[in-house]
DNA sequence: GGTATACTCTACTATTATAATCAGGATTAT
DNA sequence: ATAATCCTGATTATAATAGTAGAGTATACC
């Protein structure tokens, strides 16, 4: 698995998204979001665009638009983004049909082990929620207040 | 972690050479491997030199020379290889010192997943040698025998 | 020694993936 | 209307990857 700047944005954005998600949602501005995650706007645009296509968010147009989180963060897994947004491990043939490097003499040996590591990365994101994610980054933020104190 | 082809060839190549690998050691030739691997012979040589930076091959020159594995199959982990030759799950900039991503409002949260889904991946890879690769290769073709009679 | 046969080294090229940019078009609250 | 927003598609720039080329160096063997 690799996670491109792409993909890195989208979790990013996903995350952004659900600090700004309380009960009655108010629709987030890619320009403001762009602003606060230091991504260029137009890029942003795509990204969330394509997030919308997977179903992550929604959005609304007009003078009081933008995006919106599709379901609660409690509901959006680290794992459901990450098989959006992510490569697999091994090199695209390897896994395509009929690749040479699978009736070759050697069988592909290795992808067995591919296959185990990616079982166990699933298993660990799929075990994350964006609401986990907020947890964790409210629990940095307290951290950080007491050393500035 | 992300396995290119290049890599992939690296893997492929060290295990070629624990399948000739007996305990005198015959040296085997480059254009021979690439045959076996179907590997372009120029892009094979890369690949062997930099296994051997990396300690992993020997090599012999002249009229019988050739590449020999440096130490047994059992002595070579699939951990030892992907380390040399695989990147990591991460945006590059993400591991970085002083990444904007990891001073900025979410302070890496996810950083700390891709690390548990790191120390899973190598604790996989570093429990596999060659030789388990090699049972694993004969077991396979013990299999499809079966399947031919 | 000469020579064939291997590996060694450095540079180059092509292709693809990734990242980013640009120019408009469509929708909607006010 | 109109201003603010998302939407669409094409285009460009950069970097990573894959592959190619050719001259050089060591070694076994005769």
């Amino acid at each position: 698995m690799r996670i491109t700047y792409k993909g890195d944005y989208a979790l990013k954005a996903i995350l952004d998204l659900a600090i700004h998600y309380h009960d009655k949602p108010v629709p987030v501005r890619i320009q403001h979001m762009a602003g606060r995650l230091d991504i260029p706007i137009k890029f942003l645009e795509q990204v969330l665009l394509e997030l919308k296509k997977g179903g992550f968010v929604e959005s609304r147009r007009g003078k009081v638009g933008g995006y919106l989180l599709a379901r609660p963060p409690s509901k959006i897994s680290l794992g459901q983004v990450v098989r959006f947004i992510a490569s697999p491990v091994e090199p695209i043939a390897c896994v395509e049909d009929g690749y040479k490097g699978c009736r070759d003499i050697y069988k592909c040996v290795f992808r067995d082990v591919w296959q185990r590591v990616s079982a166990a990365t699933m298993r660990i994101v799929d075990g994350v929620t964006f609401s986990d994610l907020l947890e964790s980054l409210n629990r940095k933020d307290k951290e950080q207040m007491v050393y500035q104190i």
